[in-house]
DNA sequence: AGAATAGTGTCTGTCAGACAGTATCGC
DNA sequence: GCGATACTGTCTGACAGACACTATTCT
């Protein structure tokens, strides 16, 4: 403990894992830490609470997020609290995570590939990650699947507009596993949520298929 | 803010729903605050964060139950975090809410009437709460239910052995509503949580009723 | 016998998985 | 026609609510 109040105030952090789907796989956002501790290594994003900025926790993520990518995140969820001695080095901390979710077309408008200090992963294959954020990014995913297990929506996770076969590859990908068709659509028959968007269709070399957007009042 | 230092560092607290139940209802233990801020409001207990002494917010919150009860928690879980300038008057504070689960045989022997320090409350109806502790409260009990609903028994606010009917009727506590005996009973079936004590009856003015205990590798 | 609670059997509707089928495009 | 994807229909088994039924005790 290099700091001495550290005995007295623990250092209180918000984490943010950013999903996101690409190659019709769950992905999250990655940052290089450029400081130590842990400097090189691959990490979720997070930072410091600023009681003088922040009005929450939760403002303390989207403060994060604004940093490290320039766009407005449709959504973010609390979805534990870590805490202990060791898990940081520079003493007792205190880590609120988040998920937020980033729909799928805006994840390359994010990371430019000449920038190496953020990049997307694979959640199922993230590699080694600093601190203890592998089990966080664990804790963030299975609250994502436990809600989308729960039949919610992810919708978020895609475009404005979009097609039933591209929200059921969006399920698959948060879920990890593939899904019946026709079980996915009766359930959504059942929904309110989807609105249908009329006259809208994407075409290709099949049978047309209707877009639909989320209903006014959705919420994930 | 009466403490500069609130400008760099938050308070951090764990805050507990110590929960059982006494005739037939879910009932939550409420403390009655010594010192300001709130002095003499009932509020859950809770207590801030001491480095030195915590190994994580989960120690917090169990060395906060040991001076309030002197009894062993066999159950305790995190809710969720709540946080914010205002919410209480000495500055930026971090709330980490928890539920504990208190057998019921076990309720009496905590809270004697002569010390007017504690009390059990009904959560259906709590009264008055410091803070923004009615929703913390609300947070608590949803999570608990939320629990029970996915199936999940709550051994813990039951005595180490119990009948089927009293673990109906403590379930009905949690959730607040009758269950269907035949259908609660189904599902026991398919459990493995349950085990029969052989030849342990509770006898009465009625057909007597087989004791059960929660099995080995039990987990809430 | 009757009250009281323990415990079971059965009907019915809902819903999910499985899987086969039909529809409509481009070529 | 054929490939490709959109979309639908139907069978079946699992399960939950509702409710009536039987069982065993004490008085």
């Amino acid at each position: 403990m290099n700091h001495p109040e550290r005995l007295l105030y623990p250092l209180v952090f918000a984490d943010v894992a950013l999903l996101s789907v690409g190659d019709d796989r769950l992905q999250v956002l990655l940052a290089r830490r450029a400081r130590e501790p842990a400097a090189g290594k691959w990490a979720l994003p997070g930072g410091i609470l600023k009681p003088a900025l922040d009005g929450s926790l939760k403002d303390t993520a989207l403060r994060i997020l604004r940093d490290k990518v320039h766009v407005d995140i449709p959504h973010i969820e609390q979805v534990h609290t870590f805490s202990g001695p060791t898990r940081d080095e520079r003493g007792w901390s205190v880590s609120v995570l988040f998920y937020a979710l980033l729909p799928r077309d805006r994840v390359n408008a994010l990371v430019s590939p000449k920038v190496a200090e953020v990049k997307w992963a694979d959640v199922a294959d993230p590699g080694r990650l600093a601190f203890d954020h592998e089990a966080l990014l664990a804790s963030a995913v299975g609250a994502l699947q436990d809600k989308v297990l729960r039949n919610a929506l992810p919708l978020h996770l895609l475009p404005e507009r979009f097609t039933l076969s591209e929200l059921q590859r969006t399920c698959e990908a948060v879920l990890g596993r593939p899904l019946d068709k026709s079980a996915f659509r009766r359930r959504l028959r059942a929904y309110q949520d989807l609105v249908e968007v009329p006259g809208e269709f994407v075409r290709g070399v099949q049978r047309p298929a209707q877009l639909y957007r989320a209903s006014e009042g959705f919420e994930f």
